[in-house]
DNA sequence: CGAGGCATTTTGTCCTGGGCAAATCTCAAT
DNA sequence: ATTGAGATTTGCCCAGGACAAAATGCCTCG
């Protein structure tokens, strides 16, 4: 049953759909529509809501640049040529991030679609540096690089998750060929709620296992509760959390406090990653490694005070 | 400051955590409170709902009976007990009273937090099995088995999140194994937002493999438009999605007839996953692969098709 | 007794318009 | 520069009503 009209055929979509495509939840395109004026869908017989097409890729636009940093009240009122332009603009004044060599060439082949050839690089690039440089040499500038790049609009999305995905698979093949001995600390990882990045905490994981240490990984986004009583069950000496620098900044101190006050004190708390809130208030009880390479010393003094007590 | 008895201090959920956890959206669930007068939350201070660790033990239970097809309004007022008795007699054609004998073990490792025995039992399934078997007799029925443990309340999340984290791994170093001869079909495999589970995808990437196909895993939660552009960067012959139980179930017709729109005609939609919707509307143009088992004929109709034209 | 068509119930999604807390911004003061 | 208080922005949640699609029950006719 088309209309009269049907030539024209122009999608339609209900708000259920909209959401399904933008990631806007209902609420979200609802309130707005209420207090922006946008989006402006008609109405079905029904008294339903119907987006355009047009609209919708407004939307879908409008949640990138979010995603990246804006307020909607900002920039909603712009036209969507407008908005596409800001998302290409560089935001502020970040220089061209200078790249070493082979992390240059293996961005290059993500953005040409070369998936063997990536994991090919990649592969050989663990070859050359060992795993221990590989993670601290090639893979955290690649996050990062890969992250600006994506801040900048010159990354699709799944271009961002075809190297997340081929990255796990070269990780975690790195770490499962490392011979586990079942030495001390007895190490827990997991990254809190909301927290979605799996590449940091399989850094950290073969930082741990490389040093000896018996790492268990919960993947990500345990909750805390969970977290706790993990510790118990698997006897942990250490529970170590990671934290993007997509996670809330002012929840990293709040939920690092409130594990730590749940944990037994014999349990030790490190975090890591490349959240700003890691550096900020002083969090008392917890040990925060800045970086991949405060991995093996904090392990050895772990260590040596295991030896002394 | 924590209240005297926080020691039992059980974990609430609030009503977006339980819709993520149950997949009943947040509507459902308020609609079920007024009509059945279950669920029954308490509220915080702020007047919101807040649930209890067993309510949403017992609505997975019955989301998952729902999607057996039975009918809200006569289950809801049965205890938990009832229901997971319901849920265990006669589910029609698939009796399966007793695991096989290897998942059984397996599954006696994990709740007893055995990790390095685990991944060595697994490692071990998967090589007198050969991984296609592995797939279909050891990792779907463990599957099964640990969501029906956890529905129960049996198995606690950081011990699912193991199970997760750990088979990923022996699924990953499998697949990696297999050598890529770059022959078609070309295969796009991912989820659609709000399908978190990864294990599904990495089982569907490991048949594909196997049977010479290559495949390209985007990982989970892909917005369609960033599929439809990745089939079209990668010259896709067919995208593959994976749909969870957890996933709701209406949105699975309305998000497959969405990319299917979207994709070129030339591009096959094929879906697969242990999700109810995926049996329900007539889906044109979409090819639902029902079992694992499903997968290798279907490949090799495509190469039929793909030869005669 | 069985099949088909129609009425009724069940069920999930969408609606409006309001409220609130957390996040963010602004701007003065140290 | 940094900090901190106040104002603003923003997303999520609430109540309770309405409606359409699906499932079920009923009734008639062959």
């Amino acid at each position: 049953m088309q209309s009269a009209q049907a030539s024209t055929e122009e999608p339609l979509y209900s708000i259920g759909a909209v959401e399904r495509d933008t990631g806007l939840t209902k609420d979200t395109l609802r309130v707005w529509e209420r207090r922006y004026g946008f989006p402006t869908p008609v109405r079905d017989a029904n008294g339903e809501r119907v987006y355009s097409r047009e609209q919708v890729a407004k939307l879908r636009t409008l949640k990138r640049l979010l995603d990246r940093g804006h307020r909607p009240g900002r920039i909603i009122g712009r036209s969507l040529a407008e908005l596409v332009a800001l998302a290409d603009a560089a935001p502020a004044a970040a220089p061209e991030p200078v790249l070493a060599e082979a992390p240059a060439r293996i961005l290059a082949l993500l953005r040409e679609h070369r998936v063997a050839e990536l994991r090919e690089e990649l592969g050989q690039s663990l070859m050359r540096q060992g795993l221990a440089g590989f993670v601290t040499e090639t893979v955290a500038p690649l996050n990062r690089a890969v992250g600006d790049a994506w801040m900048r609009g010159q990354i699709e999305v799944f271009e961002e998750h075809l190297y997340t995905e081929t990255m796990q698979g070269v990780l975690r093949g790195a770490i499962a060929s490392i011979p586990q001995h079942g030495r001390p600390p007895r190490v827990l990882l997991t990254t809190l709620p909301n927290e979605q990045h799996h590449l940091g905490l399989l850094m950290a994981q073969a930082m741990f296992t490389l040093e000896g240490a018996t790492a268990i990984s919960l993947g990500t986004q345990t909750p805390i509760f969970d977290i706790v009583l993990a510790a118990a069950s698997h006897r942990a000496d250490v529970v170590a959390l990671s934290f993007s620098s997509a996670y809330p900044t002012v929840q990293v101190a709040d939920g690092l406090e409130e594990l730590r006050a749940k944990l037994p004190r014999a349990v030790e708390l490190w975090a890591g990653g490349t959240n700003a809130g890691l550096r900020r208030r002083d969090l008392t009880g917890v040990r925060i490694c800045d970086t991949l390479e405060a991995i093996a010393p904090a392990l050895a003094e772990w260590r040596a005070a295991a030896a002394a007590a």
